[in-house]
DNA sequence: GCTTGACCTTCCAAGCGTTGGAAGGTAAAT
DNA sequence: ATTTACCTTCCAACGCTTGGAAGGTCAAGC
């Protein structure tokens, strides 16, 4: 299967798979003429990554995972080890921008937003928020 | 005023403030050395563009308020419409990353977190989440 | 005056994860 | 034989720093 193709099938961008295997997270084979030749076991791989990807982890993350993957004689605690800690990740992102956005929230109500030059949101960025 | 001063009354690595001014959000005078002098103008509008950033605003959106801020003339509407603008890109962030983290949370319960093989996160991930 | 150390300068490169484009080879159909 | 649709590699940009190297400058102590 060629790359298009194998894009088609793993909701991968082309140039996304070949910068895939250039870190080496997969490693399709070669045909003669220099074609990347993908295996259904590639495939799987790829869409396997995708969805890692879309679930918010890292590419190295991704990596550990896909070994995990691979590895007939993993031990599912190491997976959920890695899960249990994007979640925390997640968790502290959520906190700050829910933060932020409380923050800009008070700035908004208090600004008149006419044609006034007088406007709270700038204050408050001008001199500590 | 050096950099380092500068880096420290703004909160600001002096990297960063190099960077600011190949970027021309900033544009500090220049000694006979070539040292950077900054004005307490200019530290003004580092903590301004310090402040911007920590409150999630991009460095071209950082460009934007600045304009403002210089702006004796402004309207606070402009300025409001750009906090709504990022409230509603935080917000929908926010909302991406709940979804993340429940599913992800989901696939955690779900996983014995023992030393066998079988591991719901990883079928997760293989066959359609 | 000379050395030391703390500062300053520029330039180059990495990090993340793509994405774009250019230049060129190949395959399949007309 | 030509078009067209694919494939290849390589180089560079995006946003935002951050690191380091190589080198100039300044102020203090001896």
């Amino acid at each position: 299967m060629n790359i298009s193709q194998a894009a088609t099938e793993s909701l991968l961008p082309a140039k996304t798979i070949r910068y895939y295997e250039e870190i080496d997270l997969v490693t399709p084979a070669r045909r003669d003429n220099g074609y990347r030749e993908f295996s259904s076991t590639d495939i799987q791989q790829l869409k396997f990554i995708q969805r890692s990807r879309r679930l918010g982890f890292s590419v190295e993350e991704c990596r550990s995972l896909l070994m995990l993957y691979r590895d007939e004689h993993r031990a599912s605690s190491d997976v959920k080890a890695i899960a249990r800690e994007k979640i925390i990740d997640i968790n502290e992102r959520i906190a700050e921008l829910q933060s932020l956005s409380s923050r800009l929230q008070s700035l908004v109500e208090a600004c008149p937003g006419d044609t006034s030059a007088a406007c709270p949101i700038i204050d408050g960025l001008a001199h500590d928020a």
